[in-house]
DNA sequence: AAAAGTATCCGTATTTATACGGATGCCAGG
DNA sequence: CCTGGCATCCGTATAAATACGGATACTTTT
């Protein structure tokens, strides 16, 4: 029967050889791509031999995994993607689940659930530990009913405040008025849906708005 | 000429054959340890064959990293502790060095900065990274001059000032008085070296005290 | 073309935080 | 035993944030 086409994408040589020896003790599957950054791994991919899962580093120098994964939904939709990062962040979850990944693993990983992974992704589901579901659930219930992004100039307020300055300082830096600063930080507070500015910052810091 | 004695302890199987295959590579190594959890490494050393070199990773159940550091640290103190984590939060590292390690590396390490790091341990330096430094560096400035633990009752008002509760609101739900919550309020930012509450709450984040 | 978002700014009023000072009593550390 | 930390609480005053409402003009999105 054929094997399942599976393609490493990941910077670092040690993982890249742990990944292939676990693998290899599996006949069923064959590995037809080992890149070290996103830009290689697409130009094997133009040469024809295409894998069915990726195993996607998502940190990488040249191209990161967040690029390749914008790609890939455009040219090759058909391969799934399993995200694989050291980044347990909910923040980058969730970033990869919106690019399109299909599963997401931690590069801490053991042989058993990377197999599970796979097999999960193989068969049209998605895979998500119950560690790296309740991170997604947390961002998502601190991200509140509709997510919003916050315009710039809210960002650069934003900042400021969480650096501990006042309306009336940040109005004198940004040569604006402080009415405008006012109305910048209850539109952030509206937006994050939160009651004050303290509990702002707090969110912001959870969201890794700053 | 003698080997090189090494320890690994890491909870998964994956990361220590990874290493094992890595480092047997070279013939001035020899593993005398692999252990997936702290208590069977220092069930192990109990037995007489220690090693010089310890790689040592910090998230484990049963007997975590910290705690295998802090048993090394009487016990055994010859043995030189190379932390090795997914974690690169800063004050992650600073409590590995603070517990005495050797040294750190982040999981995604690559063949050389591994040899590097163990050759530098084993000469009787300390193997810290560019990247690794500048996040030590970075919790050290936020930490400020004398870096002050908050008491428990200030832990306790800190994280109901970062949820947005007022100082009313907060003596209310603690059964005490608003001049209590404004003084452990005013003690915190004092001990932060923060000038107001946003800035408190931006420092508690950092430092990952909420 | 219309609607929404962004960035700017205002008046008035109340609430909240901050600032300066002070205090007592208990417990742990030196 | 003394010192310092912790937890408690106070008076008075000022500064800052929040709350309610409003506005214009430009740019982007639908």
């Amino acid at each position: 029967m054929n094997k399942i086409k599976i393609a490493i994408v990941d910077d670092h040589q040690l993982f890249r050889d742990g990944i292939h020896s676990l693998l290899s003790k599996h006949q069923e599957f064959e590995i037809v791509i080992s890149a070290e950054d996103g830009k290689a791994f697409l130009e094997k991919l133009n040469e024809g031999n295409h894998p069915e899962i990726l195993l996607l580093d998502l940190t990488m120098p040249e191209m990161n995994g967040f690029e390749v994964l914008e790609r890939l939904k455009k040219k090759y939709p058909k391969i799934k993607t399993i995200a694989i990062s050291m980044h347990d962040d909910g923040n980058y979850i969730m970033q990869a689940t919106r690019g399109g990944a299909h599963g997401y693993l931690l590069k801490n990983t053991d042989e058993d659930e990377l197999l599970k992974a796979i097999y999960t992704v193989l068969s049209g589901n998605k895979y998500f530990n119950t560690e790296i579901s309740q991170r997604m659930i947390n961002i998502i219930s601190l991200e509140g009913v509709s997510p919003k992004k916050l315009s710039p100039k809210e960002m650069e307020i934003l900042v400021l405040i969480a650096k501990g300055h006042t309306t009336k300082e940040i109005a004198q830096k940004l040569f604006i008025s402080t009415r405008t600063v006012e109305t910048h930080r209850n539109n952030m507070m509206k937006k994050l849906e939160v009651k004050n500015t303290p509990e702002l910052i707090n969110k912001a810091a959870q969201l890794n708005l700053i």
